[in-house]
Order: structure tokens, then C-alpha cells, then sequence
DNA sequence: AATAAATACTTCACATGTTAACAAAAGGAG
DNA sequence: CTCCTTTTGTTAACATGTGAAGTATTTATT
């Protein structure tokens, strides 16, 4: 009983590359304007919506690989958005925090990034957005 | 009535990320094997699913941009897996196929795949895994 | 205390994502 | 037919994704 493959709309990989651009387009296209991208701003939300802590807790909640992160702080520090200092408690560790400069860049670009998730909401309505949150959520809950 | 971003397991673009993470991830492990990415992958399905096309029809099926998908297809030409010839009508098109290494590449690699999506299956269940397809194709139907 | 094992990054190498610029060919308007 | 526009694919430049190797530091073992 050798089944086919999905057609590539039935196929879950790329339905969910499909979603993650549909929405993140809109994303990146504002965040373009103040010249930072998509991964940036979600290490710039992180810290800002957690405070100070160390890469690696940054890279589980940004959803990075260290090696990118590492990368994407450098800009971020070039940038002024972001500032680090050694933790005394662990000499391996360093702690990042937020500057008021990467404050601004959220601050200014939070309300269309609202409303970007908001338009997502209203088009699948209230409860079917919920629904596909809870379904990926439970998807990310597999042990793997 | 001005409300906050939602929490990590509650944003969307973060969620799509780690479901697609959590889906390619055993994949990707599959096709180290035989030295094929996640990409290189797609492209190979696209054509044997769907029999010789020029790359812009590719590039629409397997979800890759353009100048991504002309460096795969110098890759998977070096490696054989791919054959392409001038289309006759129009000069500036081509006409890309998969050869029979690239067909014994699927074949060897179809039933693992299969049962990476059949293990996702289960752990959801039918009925919320087709909801959790219907709700991805209807937010990418979303015009913008 | 000396050594092995684990942790926290960092660096490297290669592949892709993304935007912009570009060359060649096809289509359309006059 | 000529000029302009569109389409198709490539190249370039920079950023990230990804696995592997390397460094420094800490923790666990003996």
C-alpha cells in the first residue's frame, strides 16, 4: 500500500514555508525602511520583551543557531542597538541587553507589526487563528 | 485599547519556524546521507512529480527564489541529478529534467520521507493535521 | 589537585535567502 | 521596422542557515 506523495499543497513543509513568507513579508518590507531584518528584530523584541540575558537564552527564544546569532550581535552592536558586558558569575557567558537606540526601532515600528498580525487574524477570524497556533504549537511539543 | 506582542509560543512567524524546523529537521538528517539538501530535495520532487519544466515554473513549485534556484541547478548538474536543454520556442527559457541518477536518488530516499510525514500524522491525528493543512493554505491564499 | 567531560560561545566553510542590477530575448505600440 | 516594455534567467553583494571544528571556562570524576 505504497501511498504518493502530497501534492506540494498538501505537503506540510512547504505550506509552512509558504505561511512564514506570507507573513513575514509585509514584515520585512517595513522593517527594510530602518535598515534591519527579519532575525534582528526578533533578537531586538526578545531583549526587549525579557531583558538582559545571555546568547544562548537568545538564540532558544529567537528561534537562531548560535553561529547566527553570533553574527547578528556584531551588527547589532556596530549599530548601537544592542550592548554587552562579560557576566562575573560566568566568565564564558556575557549578558546583552537593549539599548534606547533599539528601543526606538521597536517602539517605532511595534504598532504596524501589530497590525500586520492583526490583518492575519481578521482574515482567518479569531478562533481559526487560534486553532492553527494551537496545532503548531502542539506540533512543536513532539519529542524529536 | 493598545495591546501587547504576543508571547514566543504565541507568535505566528515564530511558530511557522520551529513547525518547519520540526518537520525538515529529521529530512535533513535523511538527505545528509546522500549529500542532497532540504532544496536540492525539493527541486528533484518537483520535477519527478511533475515531468520536465523551465526553472521560473520550478522556482514557483519547490517555493525558491530565482538566483537561489540557478545556483541548484548548477548544483545538481555537477552532481548529474539534472539535465537541461534550450527551449526551442522560446531562446530564453530551458527545459530542466531529472535524470535517472537523480530519479534513483527519490526512489532511495521516498518510503523515509513518507514516513517522517506519517509520523507527524499520527502524533496530530488525521483530522487535525488535514485542519492544520487547510488552515496553512488558506492564510497563503491571503491576496498581498 | 589533575584530568576528563560538558558548556558557552566563536570561527569556518558551504548553501540558501533576499534585493538589486544586468543581459538576452520576446511582445507590443507607433 | 524601431522603440519601449516585459519576461527570463544570471550575477553580485550581503545576511542568515547549518554542520563541524576550535577556544576558553566551568563542572564532574577520581
Amino acid at each position: 500500500m505504497t501511498r504518493d506523495l502530497p501534492l506540494t499543497s498538501r505537503s506540510l513543509p512547504i505550506a509552512l514555508l509558504r505561511a512564514r513568507e506570507k507573513v513575514m513579508g509585509p514584515i520585512r518590507l517595513m522593517l527594510a525602511d530602518v535598515d534591519i531584518t527579519e532575525q534582528q528584530w526578533r533578537v531586538l523584541r526578545v531583549l526587549q520583551e525579557e531583558g538582559p540575558q545571555d546568547p544562548t537564552r537568545i538564540a532558544d527564544r529567537a528561534c537562531l543557531l548560535l553561529p547566527s546569532l553570533t553574527r547578528i550581535l556584531q551588527k547589532l552592536e556596530e549599530k548601537g542597538l544592542i550592548a554587552r558586558r562579560p557576566d562575573p558569575e560566568d566568565r564564558r557567558k556575557q549578558v546583552v541587553r537593549i539599548t534606547k537606540a533599539g528601543e526606538k526601532i521597536i517602539h517605532d515600528n511595534l504598532s504596524a507589526s501589530i497590525r500586520a498580525a492583526e490583518r492575519i487574524r481578521a482574515h482567518l477570524g479569531p478562533e481559526r487563528y487560534e486553532m492553527l497556533l494551537d496545532l503548531l504549537n502542539e506540533l512543536n511539543e513532539m519529542d524529536s
